[in-house]
DNA sequence: ACACCTTTGTTAATCGCTTAACTAATCGAT
DNA sequence: ATCGATTAGTTAAGCGATTAACAAAGGTGT
């Protein structure tokens, strides 16, 4: 077996005072000369083990050796590959958002609450938006076993048939944000939406109102089922009965919204207020009733859910429940982070929200007309 | 120099026939047992560079010999690790993009229009909110010269004093989109301000205005600029004066707009129309219309610009220039990714926009009177 | 004078993958 | 029978870092 002459292979050369020019095969395409650990190394006329670890705070240099690195990584521009530091670190430091939609003034707000706190932490941000999709879940999932980041913050908003399920019970190091994927033991971030309707139908209810009809998120998410209960749950306590006609259970869109109030509002008989479960849908209902000329909150009161930025754009001004979208995302990043650590699932938390009062509710007219 | 025994070493031990139980140091601390290409390759009694070759179809092997490989795979549930990949390719195959803002719907829906591009060229997309800060701005281009990842597009929102443009002249793999920054070689992307402001102007001279206020963006900024100088444009082609007290330079926001309309409405001599050349400024001065009684588009016309989500939303609707945003993003993704290929950067791009009329602007009531 | 610790580093293996360069075997054509 | 092309792979270097394990020099206590 001949051995050809090996590629040329720069191995004990630095310090052997031989001086060869660099001409580094570049895989890279635009690679501008990259300034590499060993080149600094042999600047500093140390090896490259010691720089790597006085960088990493790992050996204790004596000071006149310190300046002599500080100086051969200022004279040489060193900047380290993150790539390799990755490779033989096993870690990424980043971790990915996965979100419905990232236009959906929610999620941009999470997502920045996300970034932030996560940049803090040293960890950079995939952002990918689902569209809803199984498919493009399932992807995220995927590059997360092909290393190519360290944990997901997972936000659905699509009921599961359990094939998510099925493929996030293969991870420990996923959270689920704002909606629940029934099933898997993961670290599960939600803000507390039975308070939220709680809030809000007492808000009406203590104004007066005792027809308030419920335009709900759908049956088969998590939050459209709390809040339907927060609902419940505060009209029950207020001895104000539920009329079935008055709920309605669909999707958190303008659209779903106009529809509902087009055949709500229709008829004489109509509720004296609405609790819209999403600022979507509200939107959607205020438009109805504008261009039915009824007036809002004299004629009809409405109040939303969500707190989105466009809510106070809105005229009148949409009272509605805020998220705390901020702490949303830090405690979903702190619980990702803690997975890494940690391998038990971090504690499901529901965060407190609160009512923001704007000018879509007043007392209704009735009870003003019984004064 | 005595040579202590090395760590263990598996080189060579594949198709050996001795079997060994994977006692492999974990440096990953959630590491699951990781099957790596040389256990694929071990199952399928081949090499790992001949795996990996038709992994990456550079190599044609026999069909029996590829359903070994595939069934090792599956076998193995074998993910390929991007983190090694990486280095060794020297690419990333993420971009990263940097918006002000990411809460700010039009920066949301570019980077959707450009995480979708992305993808469909399999890239990843970081992403990071600068909040109008140099530091943050200038901490990624220092993350791109880490090899965080391939490629920066950077929408900046702030006036440069040369020392952002002092950075970006040590990048090639670079794209400004949206806004400039004078001075580099780079790819640019823009919208068509000042067609947009033209149009805009155009369409309430149309309905007959003549009297005319602009609040035009920061003089400091490029789109700010073309704006006003579109607007300029328009009314002089119409042979109408422009009055110097009618025009109002400031940031992009609900504040600034709130606060010019304050002064341009308060006296009696008030302009029949106002150009606002953000949607957000647009709606600070619906707002203050609205609390001081002034019907629009009866007594004033209001048009903005960049179509954001909510102008459909607010009462009026608000007429306003359409950004083709989706366009944006494609072209800024397809800019970056040329210079990957080619150094030299790519053509500027001014995109065409459009005006959408909805019903905030009408005929002013003087011109109605005289009819 | 000896052992022992501290300081100041070094050596080489390793992370998992890609790839240039090689090779052995087979086949058809001259 | 020999040559060249084709098929079906292999070998080992290399990407740029980190790190366990070693080691020489100098100081220190007894």
């Amino acid at each position: 077996m001949s051995l050809r002459p090996p590629r040329q292979r720069q191995r004990s050369i630095w310090r052997s005072g031989v001086h060869h020019d660099r001409q580094r095969v570049q895989q890279n395409r635009w690679a501008t000369a990259m300034t590499t650990l060993s080149d600094v190394a042999r600047e500093a006329g140390l090896s490259t083990a010691a720089v790597s670890r006085y960088l990493n705070s790992k050996l204790d240099l004596p000071n006149e050796t310190k300046a002599r690195v500080d100086a051969a990584i200022a004279k040489l521009d060193y900047r380290p590959n993150q790539m390799a530091r990755r490779l033989t670190m096993g870690r990424t430091e980043a971790i990915a958002l996965l979100v419905p939609e990232i236009t959906n003034p929610f999620f941009a707000a999470l997502a920045a609450a996300i970034e932030t706190e996560a940049r803090s932490h040293g960890y950079s941000v995939y952002l990918s938006s689902s569209g809803g999709s199984l498919d493009r879940e399932i992807e995220s999932l995927q590059r997360l076993s092909e290393r190519h980041m360290d944990g997901l913050i997972l936000c659905t908003n699509r009921p599961d048939d359990g094939s998510l399920a099925a493929q996030l019970e293969r991870h420990r190091n996923v959270v689920l944000a704002d909606e629940d994927v029934a099933g898997p033991q993961l670290g599960r971030v939600f803000v507390d939406n039975r308070l939220g309707a709680k809030l809000a139908t007492r808000h009406l209810i203590g104004f007066g109102h005792r027809d308030i009809a419920i335009i709900a998120g759908p049956k088969t998410l998590f939050s459209g089922r709390e809040r339907l209960a927060g609902f419940r749950e505060a009209m029950a306590k207020a001895n104000v009965p539920v009329d079935k006609r008055r709920v309605f259970q669909g999707s958190y869109s303008m659209d779903y919204g106009r529809q509902v109030a087009r055949s709500l509002l229709a008829g004489p008989a109509r509720p004296t207020a609405i609790f819209a479960c999403s600022d979507f849908v509200a939107t959607g209902v205020l438009e109805v009733a504008r261009a039915l000329s009824i007036s809002v909150p004299d004629e009809l009161s409405i109040i939303g859910f969500d707190d989105m930025p466009f809510a106070s754009m809105l005229s009148p001004g949409l009272t509605t429940v805020h998220q705390p979208v901020d702490d949303l995302g830090k405690h979903a990043v702190r619980a990702l982070l803690s997975t890494f650590d940690d391998p038990s699932p971090p504690e499901t938390r529901g965060l407190p929200v609160k009512l923001v009062v704007r000018d879509s509710v007043a007392a209704p007219r009735t009870s003003k007309e019984r004064r």
